[in-house]
DNA sequence: CGTACATTTGAGCAGGGTCAATTCTGGTGG
DNA sequence: CCACCAGAATTGACCCTGCTCAAATGTACG
């Protein structure tokens, strides 16, 4: 028993640290997979809103990295970040995307387990460790609500278990379009029209495909009239009902 | 909008709940893959021990189904459980599996999201919801290990996603005898030897593979004197480095 | 000891990957 | 305002890993 890169990471979750993953703690969380908890950042009862500070990032801008000492927890105020593991040899899986009022970073362990980078430019609001321990402390209902922000996000990643481990390419993409919209659901302009600011690459690597079958099923689905693909990573659902049936659950 | 089996679902994220998921409260937790968290059964600091009551389930029995109404959570004092959903179609995830001190059907949310059914003849707690959340109530540093708990199932179900969406057979089945082996570490007898009460096909399912490739591989890695194949649903591992190798991160 | 089911093994196939070329897109500078 | 350029997306051709269908062992329990 030596050389256990597996093993040894497996052994983080041993330690009795704090600050482990990232959660969200609005219902609008879901679509990171496991992991972002929106808290509604301008939600009058944001019990976090006074604390830490905010800093704008660039696109694809490094926001911590796997492994780095994890001091603080983020939250995501507009904008859209990635998070993702690597495999000593290169090959990505991003475990979700974080769009406003997700949380990252937050953990019981000393180290950060993903990475995080800017998709687009984004505001991130930096929250010491120190001072959301004394809030959880100050406030048992702020502590149930993070435990009900993870657990949220724990259904969330059994949901894309299921799409990677069981769902075909077609199923994966219709499945990942329908959770996009869904995200964003409530807000103005057209309710079919939705946003992809992450590059193919980005899709392929959350949903265990290559970008080349990603691009090959969204023309299939555009082939079908399903889609529109529009310039500047917007894209129209035009039979939410087709994609839905095709999605095959969840 | 209308036949949105995957957008009901994916909505029940949002309601305001409570129960929603697995999780365990120990370090040994992790093969579960976001499930399983152990809270010691026997700890003479469990503060568990007094709540509900005990029941044994014969092997290969429903102890609960995804849909059901949520109103208990459990915790596995012996034997072992599985956890999974399932698409409409009958394709299936198992989404972890579970050992003593782990616990299940905790969320926040009103309906039991995967079905749990027991691999061997098991022993299994059931605590009520109202019990749990008195606990909460009447201890803080119980909430606080809940929460921890889940963080740490949230890290074991991301490292899943990675074996899922990134990983070839050979890394998938690899990864998952040294997790298996991880999981009942200190204990007696040769470490070199594990259990495998599951069949072929519940391996697959959590692997996101089919019966045939999970057998070949392991006839693979036998060849390679890598494993060793007992009779009795039990495994020696000849070689652990070279199947960490194999296995390439976690 | 026999039967039912699980596991293994075999043969052939296909979904999605790889490698590579072409087209688009968006930003930049003239 | 437009031509140019670099990177992204798309498309094509081919291949391979892992799936499907099927048959042959193994194993456990009555």
């Amino acid at each position: 028993m030596s050389t256990h890169a597996a093993i040894a990471a497996h052994a983080n979750r041993a330690v009795p640290g704090y600050l482990v993953s990232a959660l969200a703690m609005t219902p609008n969380a879901g679509l990171g997979a496991g992991v972002g908890a929106a808290i509604q950042p301008r939600n009058p009862a944001d019990p976090l809103a006074s604390l830490g500070h905010a800093k704008v990032f660039e696109r694809e801008t490094t926001v911590f990295t796997e492994g780095d000492a994890a001091g603080s927890v983020f939250r995501v105020m507009s904008g859209m970040v990635r998070l993702y593991k690597m495999l000593p040899d290169g090959r990505r899986q991003i475990i979700g995307f974080l769009q406003a009022g997700d949380m990252m970073g937050l953990a019981f362990a000393a180290q950060y387990l993903y990475t995080a980078e800017t998709v687009t430019a984004t505001t991130i609001q930096r929250i010491p460790r120190l001072e959301l321990d004394a809030l959880m402390d100050a406030q048992p209902a702020f502590a149930r609500k993070l435990l009900s922000a993870t657990t949220s996000e724990l259904m969330a990643a059994q949901d894309q278990m299921v799409l990677l481990g069981r769902k075909t390419a077609a199923e994966k993409v219709a499945t990942f379009l329908l959770r996009l919209s869904d995200r964003k659901g409530g807000g103005k302009g057209d309710d079919r029209t939705i946003d992809l600011p992450m590059g193919r690459s980005d899709i392929a690597d959350h949903l265990g495909l290559t970008t080349e079958t990603v691009s090959r099923t969204l023309t299939k689905l555009k082939s079908s009239r399903l889609i529109r693909i529009l310039v500047g990573g917007k894209l129209d659902l035009l039979d939410r009902d087709a994609l839905a049936d095709l999605a095959g659950g969840f």
